[in-house]
DNA sequence: AAAGGTTGTTCGAAGCGCTCGAACGACACT
DNA sequence: AGTGTCGTTCGAGCGCTTCGAACAACCTTT
C-alpha cells in the first residue's frame, strides 16, 4: 500500500480501524464475516471487537456487530470545535433558504475535502452528499475554490498524493487543465462545477480565506442543471456567495485571537 | 477500572483510543503534552499519532494534533444507518416547530443514552446538549421512557454497570425510587423530567417501541420551567408526543422487514 | 431426538512488534 | 553562540498480540 515506511505504523491500531471501517461498509457483520473479509483469525477479530465494544466504539446485537455511536460523539465534537463550522453554519442555512437550493460548507483535511454542514432549501435535490463525507477537492466547486487559494506547491503535493480521479466525463483529470481552471477561479472569485461530480448537477463555490488569503474552507450552492444555468451562476449566485463569504470573514476576523485555531 | 477480565482486551488499541479521547478533550495537543497526560513515552505517542494521521483519524497542524473529521464521517454513517434516526428526524423537526421548544431523539447504546438528532424551535433554549452526546438514561425524560419499556432485568443490569450518578438535586439516585418512577411512566405513557438533569429545565419524553413493546428509542421536548409547567406537560405536550410516537411506530411497521435492524 | 453443521468463545504457546529511553536534529528565544 | 524547548529516529528487550485448535452453544436437518 505505502511505498516505504518513514516511521513504522502501529499495526494493531491499523487492524482495529480496519475492522471499524469494514463494519461501517457492511453496516453490520459477525465475527466470522469480519475474519474472512480481513483475513484474520476469528479469535483476533473477537478480541478486537470485545475491546472496541467495551468503550462503545462498536455495539453488538446478538451475533451482529455494528459501529457504535461514540464515533458520532467524537465526530460532532471535532466539527463543533472547528471555527469554520461555527462561523458558517448559520450562513449556509441562510443561503439554502434564500436560493431554495442545497448549500454546503466544506473544509480540507489531509488533501481531501470533508462536507462539514449542509442545508437543503425548499426544492429538495436528492444529492448523495452527507455531512462528514470525504471527497476529492478537484471534483467540485467548493474544493476548487479552496485549491485556488492555496500555494501552488501545496496543490501539487495534493495531486501527487491523491491524484485526480475521474468521477464523470466532465471531471478535470489533467493537472495543467486544473491549474488553468484555478487561475480562472481566482480571477472570478468563485468556482464553477458543471457536472464534474454528478451528472445533471451544477454548483458554484467560494473560498473562505484568512487575512493572508489562505483558504480555510469554502461554501457552495448546488442545483440541477435545469435550475442553475451558467448565466445565473456567474451573476446572482456568484454575487450572493461572495457577499456571504465577506460576512463570514469579517466575523472571523473580529473574533480573531479569541479562538486560536489556524486550521491548517 | 474493570473488576475482572473475561477476555483480555487489546491494550494497544485501548491506548490508541485513549489518545483520541484526550485529543478531543484538549481540542488540540502536542506529542509531549499527550505523553505526559497519558504517562507514555514520547516515541510511543508519536508512533501512534503517525499511524492515526495516515488514515485521517487525526490531523496535525505543525506541532499541534487534533482529532480528524473522519470520525464525523463514520459517525454520521452509523447514525444514518439507524432506522430510528431515519423515521424520527422529520417528526422531531415538526415537534420543534409546533411547540417552539427543543425536541430530541435519543437511543440507547451499551446502557447509556445517545442524543441522535435535535432541533430547536423558535424560542432558543441554550441547552448544552449536542448530537452524539452520551448521557445517563435515568437522568432525563427520554431515557426514563426507554427504561420503562425494557425488561426489569435489563434495567437492573444497566444500574449495575453504570450506577445512578447524581447530576442535580432532583436526579433519581435510588434504584427502588427509579423502578417506581418507571412504573408510573408506563401507566402515563410519557416520562417527565423535572430539573433532574439541568436546573431550570423540564422535559417530557415518550418511547418508540417495536411490536413487542420493546423500546427502540425515545423522543422528548424540553423547555425552561417557566414555559413548561407540570399541568401542561401532562396534557398538551404529552398528547402531542404520544401522537407523534404512534405515527413513527406505524411508519416503521409498514417498512417492516425492509430494513432488518432490531437495534437493541 | 440425535447428528452434523453452524456459530461465538476460551485457551496456551510462539514469536512478532510494541514500548521504552537515549541520542539526534531542528527550531526559538536569550 | 548557547541553552532551553520541541519532534523525531533508532535499537533492543520482553510484553502482548496473534494464531490455531479445542470447546460450547445453538440451529437445522434427518
Amino acid at each position: 500500500m505505502d511505498h516505504d515506511a518513514p516511521t513504522r505504523p502501529v499495526k494493531t491500531v491499523q487492524t482495529a480501524f480496519e475492522i471499524v471501517l469494514t463494519l461501517r461498509d457492511l453496516t453490520e457483520a459477525t465475527v466470522t464475516e469480519l475474519a474472512s473479509e480481513l483475513d484474520l483469525a476469528k479469535s483476533t477479530v473477537h478480541r478486537h471487537l470485545m475491546t472496541l465494544t467495551e468503550q462503545g466504539w462498536v455495539v453488538r446485537d446478538g451475533a451482529q456487530y455494528r459501529v457504535g455511536l461514540r464515533f458520532l460523539d467524537v465526530g460532532i465534537a471535532t466539527r463543533n470545535a472547528n471555527p469554520i463550522y461555527r462561523y458558517t453554519c448559520d450562513r449556509v442555512a441562510d443561503l439554502a433558504e434564500k436560493t431554495g437550493e442545497k448549500a454546503w460548507c466544506i473544509v480540507e483535511q489531509n488533501g481531501r475535502g470533508v462536507h462539514l454542514y449542509g442545508e437543503s432549501g425548499t426544492s429538495p435535490v436528492q444529492t448523495y452528499a452527507r455531512p462528514g463525507q470525504l471527497t476529492y477537492l478537484h471534483q467540485h466547486a467548493a474544493g476548487k475554490s479552496i485549491l485556488a487559494n492555496r500555494p501552488r506547491e501545496e496543490v501539487e503535493r495534493i495531486i501527487e498524493v491523491h491524484g485526480l480521479p475521474e468521477i464523470t466525463d466532465q471531471t478535470i483529470t489533467d493537472p495543467d487543465e486544473l491549474f488553468e481552471e484555478l487561475e480562472k477561479t481566482r480571477r472570478r472569485g468563485v468556482a464553477f462545477n458543471e457536472e464534474e461530480s454528478v451528472v445533471g448537477l451544477n454548483a458554484v463555490g467560494a473560498a473562505i480565506t484568512d487575512q493572508s488569503g489562505y483558504a480555510l474552507g469554502a461554501i457552495s450552492i448546488s442545483a440541477p442543471v435545469a435550475r442553475l444555468q451558467p448565466e445565473e451562476m456567474e451573476s446572482d449566485i456568484a454575487e450572493l456567495l461572495i457577499e456571504t463569504v465577506n460576512e463570514i470573514e469579517i466575523n472571523m476576523e473580529y473574533a480573531g485571537g479569541q479562538d486560536e485555531y489556524p486550521l491548517e
